[in-house]
DNA sequence: ACTATATTGCAACCGTGTTGCGATTTTTGC
DNA sequence: GCAAAAATCGCAACACGGTTGCAATATAGT
């Protein structure tokens, strides 16, 4: 009989999760399961399939988390913003939706919003 | 006599520009001039000599642009809306600025807006 | 001219992410 | 139940943006 595949053990380790994580993390949380490149390879499944949704960090690194119920594999629908801690790094999603500002020369898709700080742990800790 | 320092010769070009450039173009650029490291030592003093700020563009590669004229070396001020084309991945500021929407539990220190779409350009070769 | 500081290049490296390919495992058709 | 097809997975090697250490040259101060 087959472990637990890696899709899904990397999918719901992302839903168990209340914040987004980086690759990264993913890779080495699961180092000894599985492969970097099965990991990257099923991040970038579950990204096509709507289930969860990437975010470019302020490190240039990217972040997974899961999707909310309305996204589907047509329609993504996650523009909303998003934060990251400058100090612990610490990246989540919050629930404040954008509007595309669309104008006449350019047809916006997608909104791509990082709020960078501090969050309350780093500002209590300092 | 020198010939012009790396450092004039990037900081007048980002200038000459109206839209971001990207390391790896300016590395390019001026490849014939000035070495790789150079380079981004430069970019790396302009940017926190505030002559210049960078964006991380969904391609995850950094972008520089010519600071407006109200930020300094301690004040920095360019939350405004960038936007990316996804076909020819040109990187343009705009004048839109933004309001940190700031909470209390996250203290809000950067803005970084990117809107990501189809520029007019691209959409009229479609 | 002599020393101190700043600029530059080169080579080697680091980290994130990707690709090719073969191996194993699972599913499908009969 | 069994062979063939399809999906999953690991390994090694690579690609690419970016950094670091160190030595060489250039500039500025006195």
């Amino acid at each position: 009989m087959r472990k637990t595949t890696s899709l899904l053990a990397i999918r719901d380790y992302l839903e168990s999760k209340s914040v987004a994580i980086s690759a990264v993390e993913l890779v080495d949380h699961f180092s000894g399961s599985f492969n970097k490149t099965t990991i990257y390879r099923v991040l970038a499944r579950l990204e096509n399939e709507g289930e969860v949704h990437s975010v470019i960090g302020n490190d240039a690194n990217t972040y997974y988390a899961t999707c909310s119920s309305k996204c589907s594999k047509e329609h993504h629908d996650h523009n909303h913003i998003h934060r990251q801690c400058r100090k612990c790094g610490e990246l989540s999603c919050t629930m404040v939706e954008m509007h595309s500002p669309n104008n006449d020369d350019f047809e916006v898709e997608e909104l791509r919003v990082l709020l960078v700080g501090i969050c309350k742990k780093c500002q209590s800790v300092e």
